[in-house]
DNA sequence: CATGAATGAGCATTCATTCAT
DNA sequence: AATGAATGAATGCTCATTCAT
């Protein structure tokens, strides 16, 4: 009878928005951007065309939105960079850490790995990447400096490209591709 | 002037075929196999749009046909596995030869890249892609055995994620990305 | 705090519905009334959508209600058919008060001149229109005859296009159009 | 068998860009440039949708190629400022041709008239649209300034202002607007 | 061998209207 | 009386593919 509260209007836009972002996570990372549809994510979400342009003002808007948020909630969850410094012990916790939150948002990170590849949709998100690649790669090369290490920059970037190489494989194949071997591999020769 | 024999018409189809092919390569890399339309590599190859299917049936067509091509030249040229086994001296030149590689054929291994994170689309060329990938993850793992090393397996899949990573790094940011050193330090860490 | 008594509810409601009439006769002067969006006319009412449709039936419906409602008041304003005799300076009183309403309310008169050129729109209201224009013209060809001058429809007409094509051209441009100037000539020249 | 030469393609892409502008005319004429969608145009020109952007960019591209021709065969027709003077004979026949051309393209005129009372639209115009009016008004204004007439600028303005509003009434209803009647009486009165 | 006009399904997006609250 | 989430048809436009020449 008496018309909803703002706070019941609130609570609703915030679901469906949860529920829209979520289906084109899946369908963004299994299409890729270009080749999703907004069709195929409002069949997914289970509403009509037109209101995914209630919440979204436009695909494009609907990918960095996601981008955004997964991007805070990794830095939140993983902020590597709370000192500046790294033990030995937090470096394992870092790589550890990592695989952790790529097995547990796969759809996000297949939807990076996408990105990264494709010029066109890069401009779109690349400064909220940067958020993450610049301190990670500082903290890297602070790590190896104070570890006396020779050239720490070139340490730091192949270990931020072994990440890359490794997620990425995981991505595609995680049935058969040995993560938890890779891991301990990793932490070994890298720490 | 004089009626063109069967070989010159042969002569003709192949050069063609190669520059439809050179074109749809660049274009493909820099828009992904979603991103170009085929009007794109018909106005770069210079032909019109039905010359393009006179050679090839598709899109997807010419698409196959350039990772065909492409990973054939990479095998014959590049054949890790002449006699099985690989020398540390060997190894070196391996890693070496790969990014020669990479850095001679950019939109091949961009497109490579885009192809791998986009599961519609690698199902069109993934048994392919396994024609090296086999043979290069297993003369690996005898490299590594042979030095009884533990877990040859993980540490030969480790190894080629590595190189997937570098290698999208590399062709991210061909300016900064510091691949000569990264190059040193993988063969003097995994040799 | 009292429950309204029906005659609130009755003031609330013409108030809100001439709220809307207004936003709405300024958006539709602005874009027409295919470029309006249902949407642009609530935002600048201050209201939600469904509140539009509590008061009018549809978008042709407001336009409608707007279009009836302004003329009536124009006729009532302006009852150049009072005794069905026009003197030389009810002429003249005629063709100054025609322009002061022009200024008075630009929005609509903007708004009529876009329904006239725009024959599925005008259907919606065209009777409504003839209400002004009959006895507009009937007036004006009395005038005419009384004076003897040969063909006074002819007269009658030509006027009444005059006086739309100088309202349109003043509507299109108000800053640099010549409207005080021109209302004298034509006083001089029809009267 | 042959393929078909240059000139044949030029023949063809010239008669069938007629074909869609004139249905477009009709359709913009009869719906306005926001109430015309680019269905009903390629429908009333018998061919697909996607054959109208072989033809031209965008819809509005498409309206602006029509007036752009449309001003420009009306300017060479009627090129009254030849020599920068007007006879009274030359300026009868200025009025003579002018109705002419209005009956002759009475699509294209009422496609003027929308356009005029629609700012949005209005602004894709506008520069070729005073191409025409910036010569006609000041060929008036040296017309009535020869003349000795005072404030020639407010004559000239007022006569452009009274073509509009004639051809105009002409457009709405032609059956029973006495035009002829009507330009005797206006080449009379400010000849 | 070669052209480019032509198609039609599909794309991202808009919008008048409805309805549960 | 009032809200705004929700719908679905329609919009302008793109694109892989076909085909007459």
């Amino acid at each position: 009878m008496s018309p909803r509260t703002k706070k019941q209007f609130k609570e609703i836009r915030k679901e469906k928005r949860a529920i829209i972002m979520e289906a084109a996570i899946e369908v963004f990372a299994e299409k890729t951007f270009m080749g999703a549809s907004v069709s195929m994510i409002t069949k997914k979400a289970g509403i009509s065309k037109g209101l995914l342009y209630n919440y979204f003002d436009s695909k494009e808007d609907l990918l960095q939105q996601i981008i955004f948020e997964g991007i805070d909630e990794f830095i939140q969850v993983f902020d590597v960079n709370k000192d500046g410094v790294l033990t030995e012990d937090e470096f394992a916790y870092f790589i550890d850490e990592t695989f952790r939150l790529l097995k547990k948002d796969i759809h996000f990170w297949k939807l990076y790995f996408s990105i990264i590849v494709q010029p066109d949709v890069m401009v779109l998100v690349q400064d909220k990447f940067m958020e993450i690649l610049g301190p990670f790669l500082q903290t890297l090369m602070d790590y190896y400096e104070a570890k006396g290490i020779a050239n720490p920059m070139a340490h730091a970037r192949l270990l931020g490209a072994l990440m890359d190489g490794v997620s990425m494989n995981y991505l595609v194949d995680p049935v058969s591709f040995p993560i938890e071997d890779i891991k301990k591999i990793i932490i070994d020769k890298f720490k």
